[in-house]
DNA sequence: AGTATTTATTTAGCTAGGTAAATAATTTTA
DNA sequence: TAAAATTATTTACCTAGCTAAATAAATACT
């Protein structure tokens, strides 16, 4: 296999076992964070709104959503269309967030930290450049 | 999220996804392509080598390694040491490989094609330095 | 030799992604 | 306006990773 996708698989599946790993303190799992924090930075999203946005398919994001309200993290209200549902963050969730927040911060400068500022933008560029 | 973070798990996601559209024309998924590799490039292998090889943990090879068996492109034969399971390429298997092979080389060019040898490299190290 | 520890594999059960197809509500169209 | 097409969500089921715990064989230690 080509070495660079090698390395960006190993790399991935590394990075979010570690990011599983402190978020293990809240509870919680990557992309119920990844979803949480969706919210919070967008407001009250449609399922389908969340999904486009997080570039996944709608029965994960339906999944993840069952979770999260039936851990109390986010309430489903139907929408003026009576076809979509609406999540919200709970207040529960909108208090806890700053300190997960800044769990989050660390890990990635800790990860992240290792490149300068010019690296970490030519990596982003690199990948980018990257068919797709 | 950090963009970082947040472009290579989603790129991740992409060639995943990708790399299993063009693996079905030979009715096999990524992993599995991962697993046949590995058996192809070092010869037979016991479950251990193959999943500390590949950086993942021992369940997920079992399962893979059960379904390639069911599916005749691998065998699983007893070792010496009776605990361990030696893990071999069916004929079969080795006669498709170098289709596949090809398939996948033609993938990996389309992808990474669209960076210089030079900004490849560059990515690779990149990646490595970033901790972990 | 007999017990304790380690090692290899497997099983059970979780999150997280995917596709395909079902359902219900809305829009479009004839 | 009635039928057809589209859209939002869900359900069912697949691969693919993980951890924890079970089992069986080999090794180490009295």
């Amino acid at each position: 296999m080509n070495p660079i996708f090698h390395a960006l698989f190993q790399k991935n599946r590394y990075l979010t076992n570690c990011l599983n790993e402190v978020l293990k303190q809240h509870h919680l799992y990557s992309s119920q964070w990844t979803i949480l924090y969706c919210l919070h930075k967008n407001g009250p999203m449609t399922l389908t709104q969340i999904w486009k946005y997080l570039n996944v398919e709608a029965p994960s994001i339906t999944r993840a959503i069952t979770r999260l309200e039936a851990l109390g993290w986010v309430q489903r209200l139907d929408g003026e269309d009576k076809r979509e549902k609406i999540v919200t963050l709970s207040t529960q969730a909108e208090e806890r967030l700053p300190a997960i927040t800044a769990t989050i911060r660390a890990f990635e400068e800790e990860m992240v930290g290792s490149l300068t500022a010019e690296e970490q933008e030519q990596f982003l560029k690199l990948l980018e450049k990257m068919k797709g």
